[in-house]
DNA sequence: GTCTATACACTGATAGAC
DNA sequence: GTCTATCAGTGTATAGAC
């Protein structure tokens, strides 16, 4: 019961070793924040951060595996596009709603800086990066696209090319956000962009708008 | 004129140098491409270097000046917005036209390889990004998508909202090129998707499709 | 202008005492 | 598990001979 308490209280040294790492190599990249740093703001000598983790790269994935691979694709478990895309607008709103949680969300801000900082440097981010960006997320929202124009919701056309144009400007959006932060710009008016992407998007695509209003 | 020739010849010590480190630096990043490296590779010993630059900073800088402040944002000042913005989809299809050159010239590529390598680390940088891809760009475009709602040519609305989901695509194709390359995906699908763009985007803002097909 | 030699800070990582 | 001590390597930059 004490151990447990202790441990809890403690947060094992692995994982405070993890949290110290990640708002360091958020704050100064992944070159810049070296072992003596992660150390010395856990409280312990460098070497002693040896007993936990291999090596810098270990402490590394261990952060990204955390953060990209369990917080990152959730949207698409919750509604999968072949159960909602009926919905239409609705549907999409719901999407953008998603994304712009996170991109204000401020741990998820850390791990997109982390992203973008080893982007260049690290194959393996890069992979995961593409994988999400260009792959995945474009491939779901193909599918849903595809459902939409069967439904006669909006106009055919390949579906995946509408898929990109449609997550396109979001990723425009989110690196607009995060540089904009980082140069102290304000970005409150980006804060209604995301509803105001999806309007303009439905008007160009939506079979109504034939009709003029 | 011996002189002049050696000149030619050597190419000037100065622009060997950054002949080198702009090589370098795309290869392999701003920090790992050391003086020593740089030096090497231009045939000097390293402190020799410090005779023509006096940093390794003034010689990053030096490449950006040179390229990105020159080079980059070229395609307003041949078709200003306000002569050409009448001609509508033609002018999109040649302001697409240039970006798709620039996403697949080698030089231009390494420039934007160093830029995003760089984004997170340097502030500089940073601003030059945001000025060409948020500012600059969506600036010009929206006069021309003003000019293009007066002319009755495309739905009117928000120019700068246009202007931005017009281009976001763009940014997005161009970072999947690199990336792609990077990581030895074929980029071929990629060579028809401005176009594409354009095809979709006109069919979804302009005047005309009001009429069904 | 270019060389040799060197200074000095900092990096990731290891050996061995406690 | 944590400590002290230490390693080899890399980085930018400078002093002074030629």
């Amino acid at each position: 019961m004490d151990a447990q308490i202790e441990a809890i209280k403690k947060g094992s040294t692995k994982e405070k070793i993890l949290d110290a790492a990640l708002e360091l190599i958020a704050q100064m990249g992944y070159q810049k924040a070296s072992m003596r740093k992660i150390a010395k703001k856990v409280g312990l000598r460098e070497s002693a951060i040896y007993n936990h983790y291999k090596n810098k790269e270990e402490i590394f994935f261990a952060i990204m595996q955390k953060l990209f691979v369990t917080d990152f694709d959730n949207f698409f478990l919750k509604k999968p596009p072949q159960e909602h895309a009926h919905r239409g607008k609705r549907y999409l709103y719901e999407y953008v709603a998603t994304i712009k949680l996170i991109s204000f969300d401020p741990k998820h801000e850390k791990l997109f800086r982390i992203v973008l900082w080893e982007l260049m440097e690290n194959s393996e981010v890069r992979k995961m990066f593409l994988e999400h960006f260009f792959d995945k997320n474009i491939k779901n929202l193909a599918e849903a696209f595809f459902l939409m124009m069967q439904k006669g919701l909006i106009r055919s056309g390949d579906p995946m090319l509408t898929a990109q144009e449609f997550f396109a400007p979001l990723f425009y959006f989110r690196i607009q956000i995060l540089l904009f932060k980082m140069e102290n710009r304000s970005t409150t008016h980006l804060s209604t962009i995301f509803e105001k992407h999806v309007d303009f998007f439905w008007e160009g695509v939506c079979i109504n708008s034939f009709e003029p209003t």
